[in-house]
DNA sequence: GCAGTTGTTTTGATTAATTCAAAACAATTC
DNA sequence: GAATTGTTTTGAATTAATCAAAACAACTGC
């Protein structure tokens, strides 16, 4: 199996060495250990935000063989804990990553293609922070999803309509 | 127990016919078939909202014996695109279901101990229901979720806190 | 540079929640 | 009261995720 190294007088994979550099001072900074499995699902999700765990592995997988889903979870689940990734769970779909952690943000999600999409505070600050009545609740977050359909979906619905007329 | 009965007439099951009676007229409304499991679906899902499925087949099963699970998602799918019931999915949880609908209510649950209860709109009105930039998306539904710790868990939380201190 | 320690990944199995499909059955319609 | 249509049962399958132990690799200090 390939090993990981950062020094630059190396002559290794060669593309994105500075990508993987700092995706490696990412890692190491919140304090795990740099691994070619992290540093895998890290790009992957910078590429692609919003993915789910299977997803993940299909991309990792193809560069990097012999990485296993369960890797991607533990993966997945280190992160989560290091605040390195946050992880929604929108109705159903399985659970889906990302790296915008730390700020206030929402997701918008596509009733017939399930696409998902970042969208900021309605509010502008902490949105709909405080419940009508919190019933006594400590709140302590106030998660926002929007459901509709997104654009393609918007066209492609309506030219189905359009041919299926009359 | 306290026998309701207002169709004198009528020698059914005896207990909560009453109740029975406009549950059954509920589910005839929304142009389904009345029957058992429905009846009894409806009824503790009345004394019980925000129960998942499981919870609704364990007492549905006691007063029914017979009925399986499968029936309890049958029963819930069907009184779903009814409109007679809600899913809501928490992350975290599985699928729960409330007769609460039409009217735009959110959730506010436990962290600790996953409790669920309703909260009426931050706002008044339809709430953060205009997100920042919808992006193009068609937004027809806007769904808010309160994360926090309930009274209980405060106290529990609080206490053990106290127990653990040196 | 190299060995030890700690943490990560693989391998393989298991669980929880839900869905699918066909046959048996029951509620409303005629 | 019989036919029709829809519902429920029975049994299996699927999806997403988790658990556990052994094999392995990254960082620590030497």
């Amino acid at each position: 199996m390939t090993t990981i190294d950062s020094s630059s007088d190396h002559a290794g994979p060669g593309l994105a060495a500075a990508d993987s550099e700092s995706l490696a001072g990412i890692i190491r900074s919140a304090g795990l250990k740099v691994t070619a499995p992290r540093l895998a699902v890290l790009r992957a999700l910078t590429a692609a935000p919003h993915s789910n765990a299977d997803a993940l592995f299909g991309v990792v997988h193809a560069g990097l063989p012999g990485t296993s889903l369960q890797a991607v979870y533990g993966v997945l689940a280190s992160f989560g804990s290091a605040g390195l990734v946050r992880k929604i769970e929108p109705a159903g779909s399985p659970a889906l990553f990302e790296r915008r952690v730390g700020d206030n943000h929402h997701h918008i999600v596509c009733t017939r293609c399930h696409a998902v999409h970042d969208v900021d505070c309605a509010v502008g600050h902490a949105p709909c922070l405080e419940p009508a009545d919190a019933l006594g609740f400590d709140v302590r977050a106030a998660e926002v999803t929007y459901w509709g359909l997104c654009v393609q979906c918007q066209l492609e619905t309506a030219s189905q309509l359009e041919t299926s007329h009359p």
